[in-house]
DNA sequence: TGATGTGAAGCGGTTCACAGCC
DNA sequence: GGCTGTGAACCGCTTCACATCA
C-alpha cells in the first residue's frame, strides 16, 4: 500500500470493479482471483491488482479476494456506504430525466431538489422531488445538506450557476452543460460533455479503422 | 503533418476548439494565435499546435489562424459538414429527453428514430420523432440510413442491443447503459457511465484536496 | 502451488523549447 | 518580430515479470 494522490482513472475502475463484484456476489461467487475476474469483465489484471493495492491488502495469496469483503471494502474507499444527497439544477428534459432515475439509488445517492428559474415549474415535482427556486439555493442546501450538484442548465448559464454552486459550499459537481467551466482547486468538477461524445464519434465514422469500448 | 493514429484525446479537444471557434467567429474575431486560444479557454497552446498538425498546417506564423478558416477545417475533419442521421434505442426518461435536446442539431447531428419494445410507446412521437418498434431496427436504419445509434436501454438489455446494432451496420454507437460492451474492432463505442461519473466524485467528497475539471 | 503486491520497463500523451517561416 | 510546426524531454499511466507469502 502507498500513499499516493489517487488518480480520478483509478477511481472511476474501482466503481466497474464494483459493479463487477456486486454482479459475482448475486450469482453466489465467493472468492475470485484478478486474472478471473478481468477474464470475465475484459479487464486487466495486473491493473486490478495495483488499482486495489493503493488502498490496502485486501487479497489473499493463493486464492485471490473474498467477493463480498473486497465489494465493502470498495463500498467504503467510494464513500458509497453513507448516502449522498444530490441536487440537479434546471429541470429540463434532461434534469426531469435524471431526477427520476432510479439507477443511482444502490450507489445510495439520493436525489432531494431540483431547482430552476422558470416560475412555471417552481413548485411542481418530479416523482419524489420538489422543483424549487434557485433564488433559494442556498437555504435548501443548508436545510438538505446537499454534498453533490448536478448542472443541467443551458451552456450560457453554467459558469454562473457553478459560481453559485461553490459559494453554497458544495465540493462535487457533474456538469452537462457543454462547456469548459472553470472553479477552485478545492471542487471536483466533472463534465459530460454529449455534443463532444457525439462529434468525436462522428470523426471515428470516416476511418478506416476504428477502436473499441474504453 | 503526421500519418499517425488520431486518439480520441484529440478528436474530443478537437471538438472542444471548434466550440471555441464558433464563439470566437459570433463575436467578430477574424484571428487568433494558439497563446491567445488558450489563454482565453484554459487550454495549452502548445497542444492545439500540436492537434492541428495532425491533419495540416492551418496557421500562418506571425499570424495565428484564421478563425473561420480553422472552423471550416475542424468541421469537415470531424465529418460535421455532413448530416448525421442518429437513432435512440430505448424510450425512457433519458432517451426522450436526448430525442427533445436541441443541442445536437448545430453539429449536424439529427434524431430521426426512437425505438422502444414497449407496445404502450411504439407509434408517439416525442417531438418530431417516431418511436418505433425495435422489431423492424433493421429495416428502419437501411430506409433512414442511419449511422449513430444512442442506447438508453436498461444494463441487462445493453449487449444484446448493442449485438443488433452492429449486425445493422452501424458502426458508431453511444452507449449510456452502465455496463462494459464488447463489440467487433470496427466498431466505435463510446460509453458514458453516470454511475461511475457519480461514484468516483463521491471518492474525491472524502478527499483533503480536490482536482479541477478535466 | 498459486495468486497477490510491486519495482521496473514500456508506452502514449503532454509540455518544452526552438528552428523555420510569414 | 511573432507565431507556427515539431523533435526532444518529460510525465503519468499501464503492463510486465517476479519476489513474496498463504
Amino acid at each position: 500500500m502507498k500513499v499516493e494522490k489517487i488518480s480520478e482513472l483509478t477511481t472511476s475502475r474501482l466503481s466497474v470493479y464494483l459493479r463487477c463484484l456486486e454482479e459475482l456476489s448475486a450469482s453466489g461467487v465467493r472468492t475470485i482471483s484478478s486474472e478471473e475476474l478481468a477474464r470475465k469483465f475484459r479487464l486487466n489484471s495486473a491493473q486490478i491488482r495495483k488499482d486495489l493495492a493503493y488502498f490496502g491488502e485486501f487479497g489473499v495469496r493463493g486464492v485471490g479476494y473474498y467477493v463480498d469483503d473486497l465489494r465493502e471494502h470498495l463500498r467504503r474507499i467510494l464513500g458509497l456506504d453513507k448516502e449522498h444527497k444530490v441536487c440537479i439544477i434546471g429541470a429540463g428534459r434532461l434534469g426531469t430525466a435524471l431526477a427520476d432515475y432510479n439507477g443511482f439509488k444502490k450507489s445510495n445517492f439520493s436525489v432531494v431538489a431540483l431547482f430552476d428559474i422558470d416560475e412555471s415549474k417552481i413548485g411542481k415535482s418530479i416523482g419524489n422531488v420538489k422543483i424549487y427556486n434557485f433564488a433559494d439555493f442556498h437555504k435548501i442546501v443548508r436545510l438538505e445538506k446537499i454534498e453533490i450538484a448536478v448542472i443541467t442548465v443551458p451552456a450560457y448559464a453554467a459558469q454562473q450557476v457553478l459560481d453559485e454552486v461553490v459559494r453554497a459550499g458544495i465540493k462535487a459537481v457533474l456538469n452537462f452543460a457543454p462547456v469548459t467551466l472553470i472553479a477552485d482547486a478545492s471542487v471536483k468538477v466533472k463534465t459530460v460533455d454529449l455534443t463532444t461524445s457525439l462529434e468525436s464519434l462522428s470523426y471515428f465514422l470516416n476511418q478506416p479503422v476504428n477502436g473499441r469500448d474504453e
